[in-house]
DNA sequence: CTCACTTTGTCCTGAGACAGGAGAAAGTCG
DNA sequence: CGACTTTCTCCTGTCTCAGGACAAAGTGAG
């Protein structure tokens, strides 16, 4: 199938085609409500967009009271690849132009393993995606990897925890490899943007995203848009001190709150509890596997093991501390958790909400919703989509 | 004299007045230079401004190789009221269209005596300056004040430091009072803005401008705009704590950054210091006067004596170790540390230094200048009047 | 001083953006 | 069926704007 190479020719269709797609499909008639053009040139915007293919006519949407008007929706072909790279697995979906998700594959990955190995992955998941039926081919990719990213240039810059990733070229190697524009971003980023296109950040222009999965990150949304700071690396909070003189962190720290909690801590913890025997739960699941993970003490905590919900309730408390800091500093209007342990759900979210609530000033506090994310695994992906979604539609 | 009530009619020449503004009188032809926009609309922009009489042509411009062109500038009888109101004194000063200063007030007042009473003495002060010569009245006024503002009304919301204010309509009130147009802010933004223009951070566009005066606030800059926050309170980090289960703090909670440093926590551990018979420096200073303040631990540090030196150093590691989360988490391509205590100069720089440079992430601070801001007191003044001035110089 | 050249400013024209009215097309409802 | 509503298309007049032609004003070599 021939794929899209139109691209928007002014704003006003770029600002059409973002309505079609938050909207969905939409009537000319409704259109022309949400957008300040006289009909005129509204017709003829629509009319070039026809032409383009980048949108089609979809037949007659209901009567409002008087002649029926003519259905407008996205080109129903185009295809969108969004990958979300973690420390340990690995995300692809694929979705329509609506960032509808059509498919969608889960795998174990080692990020560790460089680049190479990791999009050979990818694009084995990619082309299975397309094997099964929900796409001939990608108009557009979107990337999350686990690290600072040089936006522009689409190059993970320094990132800790996937040092073979420096300087690789992501954008342009993938964009070779698949054909189609390719535009990459840090994975938290890109799950706070997931959460604002079809989560609990819809209607809100300025808030956090705290990502706590391997390591702790937090996307920063300013006026609807992505922060991402001077070098890229705005909102890399897994490394605030959270103890002073506390304990020693593998970026050579002391006191990181990535000492103390996020996925790797809290299986470090999980194994130091089975093993003194302060958790007879966690030490027969250690026992059957050889090793502890996240969901492990998730699990435990939900057989109400007291050693897993007091772990879960510290690292909260920790966690809530740094997120109370940063509520004071950035007044957001909405805080969203989420991430690989969302599993650890209320009790994580409740240790959150006291410290915050406790420490950071009311008038930042005071209408203030603290709340777990709701696309779960699927944020990632809807950011990576949406990214070069907003990409492809905006003015060449 | 009249009063300029005329407002730019579009965005072309909002723009044209702003690049008069920043760079100063200008010849049409290197306006153009500087403009997208074609010789003949140019013409036809630059005439309609001279019509309402916003710019006024002034004289020929040297040869650049050709017939010489004809210099444009401001209105040169423009005049801007920039009100910075502190905890403790208030600044009052006039600028001409440029922002240059052309009249500096400082009278020490109590904010806490109310607006009323404030505004009384701000209006004398404003006359003072009138009667000086320097203007015969104002264009507008921008109005800095110690606590988190509702920007869009220009009203003080729940402020700690100033009980009276909450709700006070200063906007509407001195806009009344003076007959011009008045826009309201905090005073720590007003800073960012004056540095932003005419300081230090003139080529920044991310920044943090961290205040210490008697309390601790931290202006926010994104993409070249203050960031205000949800409700107005954002860069509140003088209650970020700074040690757990620390010394209590006024606002109720504990460990407090304001609880450790800024002027009021510094002259505190000061006269503590004195009394204890730990500095006979500031033992003589306390027995000269009968209180402390910032400016006597000043003195004695440049004297010599090593305990003010140390208050100057442990309230500076406090500082820097909130600033190092900050900077982990924002980012920004600088730092500006200003505000009454800068007298403390680069003993305090070095120990915010050394503790940001110690616990950010590389990354973030590879290239991360922290600097003292270079406008001292002018900084909030000029802010103020850059605030009214980007509000004349926008489209009606 | 003259002449070739450069820069600046003004005038004019034509292309395109755009709003809003007229009216046809297509529907609802009593 | 007729009055009314909504939608869509076509047309016209206004405004924005770029760029060319040309005049005005200056520079500098000879």
């Amino acid at each position: 199938m021939r794929r899209m190479t139109a691209r928007p020719a002014n704003a006003h269709q770029a600002r059409l085609l973002r309505l079609l797609r938050d909207g969905g499909p939409n009537s000319r008639a409704q259109l022309g409500d949400q957008i300040d053009l006289s009909r005129s040139k509204l017709a003829v915007e629509i009319d070039r967009l026809l032409e383009t293919g980048l949108v089609v006519a979809d037949g007659l949407a209901a009567s409002r009271g008087g002649r029926r008007s003519h259905n407008i929706r996205l080109a129903p072909g185009l295809r969108l690849l969004g990958v979300d790279i973690g420390a340990t697995s690995v995300d692809v979906a694929v979705t329509n132009a609506e960032l509808e998700i059509l498919g969608h594959l889960n795998q174990p990955m080692d990020v560790r393993e460089g680049p190479v190995a990791v999009f050979e992955q990818v694009l084995d998941m990619a082309a299975k995606l397309r094997a099964s039926g929900v796409a001939e081919g990608f108009d557009g990719a979107g990337i999350g990897v686990p690290g600072p990213v040089r936006f522009p240039e689409g190059v993970p810059v320094a990132p800790p925890i996937m040092p073979g990733w420096d300087g690789f070229p992501v954008r342009e190697a993938l964009s070779q490899e698949l054909g189609c524009p390719v535009m990459v971003d840090n994975d938290v980023n890109l799950m706070a943007m997931g959460e604002q296109h079809a989560g609990v950040a819809r209607s809100v222009k300025d808030f956090l995203c705290v990502k706590i999965g391997t390591g702790i990150g937090c996307g920063i949304v300013v006026g609807g848009e992505v922060y991402r700071g001077t070098t890229g690396s705005a909102g890399d909070i897994g490394h605030i001190q959270a103890e002073p003189d506390g304990r020693p962190c593998a970026c050579g720290n002391h006191g990181c709150l990535e000492a103390y909690f996020g996925g790797a801590a809290l299986a470090r913890d999980a194994e130091a509890a089975a093993r003194d025997g302060r958790s007879a739960e966690l030490a027969a699941r250690l026992e059957e596997v050889g090793s502890l993970a996240a969901t492990d003490v998730a699990a435990a905590a939900s057989a109400g093991d007291a050693t897993a919900l007091d772990l879960i309730r510290e690292g909260g408390t920790r966690t809530g501390q740094v997120i109370a800091g940063l509520v004071s500093f950035f007044n957001p209007g909405l805080v969203v958790i989420g991430g690989g342990v969302t599993g650890l759900g209320h009790t994580l979210l409740a240790a959150i909400r006291t410290q915050v609530y406790r420490q950071s000033l009311p008038l930042a506090t005071g209408n203030l919703p603290i709340v777990l994310g709701e696309l779960g695994p699927a944020a990632g992906v809807t950011g990576a989509a949406r990214l070069i979604s907003d990409h492809l539609f905006s003015p060449a």
